[in-house]
DNA sequence: TAAGGAATAAAACGGTCGTTCAATTAATTC
DNA sequence: GAATTAATTGAACGACCGTTTTATTCCTTA
């Protein structure tokens, strides 16, 4: 029946899909084959039809589930609070996050131009879905006069990319941890939108 | 002769640059066939090895000239000032050449992992020189006390990503300007690393 | 205007790609 | 344990890839 039967074929496509990030994070997404990803898995290239109808929209899976984790993160992690804990909050947990998840993070940032229109469009969806709760947060906190801010969706760009681009040189093992790494970013954070003064909320 | 028919090899060299620069940074280097820059150019795919012995000499001609052009572009404008003056040029010219060159810029910011092993490392190695400039922007001013700074290395990463996420959002002929846009930058970057106080130096 | 080299075109090469299909094996149900 | 269905294989398809080879055109110079 297809109950038990079905909870091995997640399995498979569960490591298909971490096989498929891993290598499109590496290679990327039109540099890696169909074949290859079978290889990972160990199995023959034909089976992963069975799982996902085309490759692109394997990639369109990995892809959202991305996105849904991060919103989802974010959503248990927010705090009802002033302006300033909640922009600690956020970003606390978007660097935690993707340091967790280089590479799918990756994928994503990366192969947004290998998605069809309409799959794109789901994607910048969530994306300003998410962003749309820093602009949020910054707008609270120039209205309350926490912080200074000269334009807002210019600002959240700028904090967005500042912490996203963590990924790209950090390392685990390396002379920085996770907590240092993000104490850091916290603080110049804080000045960039000119927060004068805050607690010591190390999320 | 090769003086006179020299001329016009360059031209079809340089359009055979600008029709590869423009496709690789829409569709990726993988993505983009041998057959499609020379339709471009309005040539048959075979003259094309005329100019570059193979795909890869097309892209690594181009990422490793983007970044002369990006390190020429600095030391013709890098002023024997304070800190906080140079920094601003630095973020000036930063966002001024990327804005001007988005193409190239995300051509060399997407495709490293296409080049091989040798040529990636002497694109790395002109990345980490041009790099290497703003760390000692970031150090000098944290001896001289103009800046607070945790972590000269993490903040110069930090800032780099920041102001080259520029070309991310940002499209001419919309609300802002570049001076606008710049104008902004260097409000966010000064704050960021604690920059007590700073003329308007608006490079 | 004939000669000679530079530039291009046209065709072909071997290889790999994403995907499909028929045949086979493995697992489940009755 | 036979029947049924799910899962996987191996082979094949047509398309396109980067590159090479050979032939042809164009242009310069003598």
């Amino acid at each position: 029946m297809a109950r038990t039967v079905g909870s091995d074929g997640e399995k498979t496509r569960s490591a298909i899909r971490d096989a498929a990030t891993g290598l499109f994070a590496r290679h990327g997404y039109d540099a890696v084959s169909i074949r290859q990803i079978a290889a990972e898995v160990g199995v023959q290239a034909a089976a992963l039809y069975r799982y996902f109808a085309t490759k692109e929209d394997l990639l369109f899976d990995l892809m959202q589930s991305h996105m849904d984790a991060l919103i989802d993160s974010w959503e248990q992690q927010r705090p009802n609070d002033d302006p300033t804990a909640r922009l600690a909050a956020f970003v606390g947990n978007h660097i935690r996050f993707h340091i967790e998840r280089r590479h799918s993070t990756h994928v994503n940032n990366m192969e947004l131009r290998s998605l069809s229109h309409d799959r794109l469009s789901t994607i910048l969806r969530l994306r300003g879905a998410y962003e749309k709760e820093l602009r949020q947060i910054l707008r609270d906190g120039a209205e309350t006069g926490a912080f200074v801010i000269e334009d807002v969706t210019l600002t959240a760009m700028a904090i967005i990319q500042m912490i996203t681009g963590v990924i790209v040189w950090f390392r685990p093992d390396e002379r920085l941890s996770v907590t240092q790494v993000t104490e850091t970013y916290h603080q110049m954070t804080m000045r960039l939108v000119g927060a004068q003064e805050w607690e010591s909320q190390h999320v």
